[in-house]
DNA sequence: CTTCAAATAAACAGAC
DNA sequence: GGTCTGTTTATTTGAA
């Protein structure tokens, strides 16, 4: 994917300028899945005009995304190799989160073009797998420091029996040394892992190694976890006497706390180290509490009514001791463990993020009915004064606020130049069939907004081509700003400030928006007074796209018949009844930052919360007004013909005048819109 | 195989 | 005259 912009770039760019050039996979590139790159012309270099080859920042950039790839390759390469080789025996690859279709494994992926990978790919994927090459490396390395630490906790033990018969000044001394041996091991694997993370190659940042769990508001959960889950990985300056303490001589935080409670097995743990599922470092850490129970004799939290409770396990023990056995050899710390273990991670946070959500809900309910909250909500998040509209200006800034409104989470604040998230297990990944095909915004499943939300900053950093149609990024784009209307120019920069794809090879999708401005009934020109600008005629958008509900029914008669907020919220509700998870803004809650940031795993699609959120969302004062919709009509100097036309036989919702047409419209067009796929 | 939507390229015109 | 904006046509491509 990354690639094929860059060949795309080192076609456009004008030749001085762009000095990496020479790197990229340029002959995989002209393979062109791009397929549509080669277009008409083909041979032409579209970007005469483009002036725009910014070198510094965005190629260097783009270099070290050339290099992932191209370690991803390998990766997938040796993905297939494993896959055919029978000896492939344990669950080293069930657990595997990266989900790349087996059919897609078992074809050489040396053959594959980045284009091709990234069809293949959807950009989640591609990152979930970028980051498990990632730790693939980071598990070589551990592995290696794991075996040494291995022996040096055992002398350590050893030591420290022998210490426990002596007085304590007699133990001093050696194990001192011992601990300073372990501070070196890991202030060296420290550097390692800086050096690797300079090259991008492994991103040390908690939040971003997360997989999926990046798309969820960090900020909702436990704020105070996160730093202990990771807290193995990411301690230079973990006092050597912690790590002894805790036994825990491994450098994740897995290990610390698996050693403690299965200390037994610390002895000969398996050290089959494989790629973690999502290709997360195997930072994998269970809850602390969890070692804390451990010691209680004759229980274990993981064992109960005589079988293991690991998740999906549910082997029969006899006794505690069976069990701990069990324990110690079906569930050592090996990564199918560690990723069971995540993914338990996973739900724990989601729990924590819906129950965040739900007492949000709560408090805002308790508000409105005037019964004072006992404290102040926990989740108040800087309530970004900024709207969604706040995006569109320049400054994309701290808060983060998305396009939807969101407001992602603070944790992000290390947002560094490119997290790039691997959301992985999001719906996003699932549909997109690659970036530079049908652009699976439109038909299919994930709404724009959410996807947006969600990847936002991958495709703001990362050089891959969203895939989305250009109608609706040009939507989305307009719908963003507080009064839906953009000239030309600013969609432009829009496109440039969102993607940095876009920031490439300007002439060419430049005039492709401009094409689809004019080609699409859906984009109204009008004349305003500072020149023209463009709206976005959502019934027209809508047209185009065939209905296609998979919700409940319920839902979908919901939000069809939805007039009034007060149907938005039944619609919610149907949503929230049917996902768990609550899906729209409803816009008498609180923050659309607040809530829509909950988008986490999948569910992000029902309502596709960014976008009916413009229209009626809380975010923006200019347009919340109740006729803010209106202002279609009132931009509208044209003689209505957009509106005119369509009024009249809305296929959808009655034609309801006391509500307005405002909301009427947005229901409408929005929810059956964006969730119909 | 056909149809359709989208992407791309390009020609052209009008405004600034 | 050059650039930007906007319209239109043609071609290619992939998916349904």
């Amino acid at each position: 994917m990354m690639v094929e912009s860059a060949s795309e770039t080192i076609r456009s760019a004008p030749s001085g300028q762009n000095g990496v050039g020479s790197l990229s996979g340029q002959a995989d590139g002209s393979s062109a899945g791009a397929a549509g790159t080669a277009g008409g012309g083909a041979g032409r270099d579209p970007a005469a005009g483009d002036s725009n080859g910014e070198m510094s920042p965005a190629d260097l950039l783009h270099f070290q995304q050339q290099q992932a790839l191209q370690v991803a390759r390998q990766f997938l390469l040796q993905q297939a190799s494993g896959l055919s080789s029978p000896g492939n025996s344990d669950s080293k690859q069930s657990a595997s989160a990266v989900q790349v279709p087996v059919s897609v494994a078992m074809m050489s992926p040396q053959m594959l073009t980045p284009q091709q990978m990234q069809q293949i790919l959807s950009p989640p994927q591609l990152q979930a797998l970028l980051q498990q090459q990632q730790a693939l490396m980071l598990q070589q390395l551990q592995e290696y420091y794991k075996k040494q630490q291995e022996q040096l906790h055992l002398q350590l033990l050893t030591q420290q029996q022998a210490g426990k018969q002596q007085p304590k000044e007699a133990l001093g001394s050696k194990q001192l040394a011992f601990q300073q041996q372990l501070l070196q091991m890991q202030q060296l694997q420290q550097q390692h892992l800086l050096n690797l993370q300079r090259q991008g190659l492994v991103s040390l940042q908690p939040n971003q190694a997360s997989g999926p769990l990046q798309t969820l508001p960090q900020a909702a959960v436990c704020p105070t976890d996160l730093p202990q889950l990771w807290k193995g990985e990411g301690a230079p300056g973990q006092p050597a006497e912690d790590s002894v303490k805790q036994e825990g001589l491994d450098l994740t935080g897995t290990a610390t706390t698996a050693t403690s409670f299965a200390a037994p097995s610390k002895v000969s743990p398996p050290l089959s180290h494989h790629t973690l599922p999502n290709g997360q470092p195997t930072v994998l850490t269970p809850r602390r509490d969890s070692s804390s129970h451990e010691e209680t004799p004759g229980s274990h939290p993981l064992y109960g009514h005589g079988e293991c409770k690991w998740p999906g396990c549910e082997t029969l023990c006899e006794d505690l001791g069976q069990f701990i056995k069990h324990l110690n050899t079906e569930h050592a710390l090996d990564d199918r463990s560690t990723a069971q273990c995540r993914v338990q991670m996973q739900v724990v946070q989601q729990l924590e993020i819906q129950l965040a959500k739900e007492s949000e809900r709560l408090q805002a309910m308790m508000a409105h009915l005037h019964m004072r909250p006992s404290e102040p909500k926990p989740f108040s998040q800087p309530l970004n004064p900024v709207p969604g509209s706040s995006f569109s200006k320049v400054t994309v800034s701290a808060a983060d606020s998305f396009p939807d409104g969101l407001v992602h989470p603070p944790t992000s604040a290390a947002a560094p130049v490119t997290p790039l998230r691997p959301p992985g297990l999001g719906s996003a990944s699932l549909h997109s069939g690659g970036p530079a095909r049908r652009r699976s915004s439109d038909k299919f499943c994930s709404p724009i907004s959410s996807e947006l939300a969600q990847n936002h900053e991958f495709y703001k950093n990362a050089d891959v081509r969203p895939p989305f149609t250009y109608a609706s990024l040009i939507r989305q784009a307009i719908l963003e700003t507080p009064d839906r209307q953009l000239t030309l120019n600013e969609i432009y920069n829009w496109f440039t400030r969102m993607f940095a794809y876009f920031r490439r090879n300007t002439a060419t999708w430049k005039n492709a928006v401009r094409h689809n401005l004019s080609l699409h009934k859906c984009f109204v020109r009008v004349e305003n007074v500072k020149g023209a600008v463009w709206t976005v005629d959502e019934r027209e958008y809508q047209k185009r796209r065939p209905p296609k509900m998979t919700g409940s029914p319920t839902l979908v008669k919901n939000m069809i018949s939805g007039l009034s907020y007060g149907a938005l919220n039944a619609s919610y509700q149907a949503a929230l009844a049917e996902s768990s998870f609550p899906l729209l803004n409803s816009p008498g809650m609180l923050n659309p930052g607040s809530t829509s940031s909950l988008l986490p795993l999948s569910h992000d699609d029902v309502g596709a919360p960014g976008e009916p959120l413009p229209s009626n969302g809380s975010s923006t004062p200019p347009r919340l007004s109740p006729p803010q919709y209106s202002h279609q009509v009132q931009v509208k100097e044209e003689p209505a013909e957009a509106e005119e036309d369509r009024r009249p036989g809305p296929p959808l919702g009655p034609p309801n005048p006391s509500a307005g047409p405002a909301e009427d419209r947005d229901l409408e067009e929005e929810l059956p819109g964006e969730e119909l796929s």
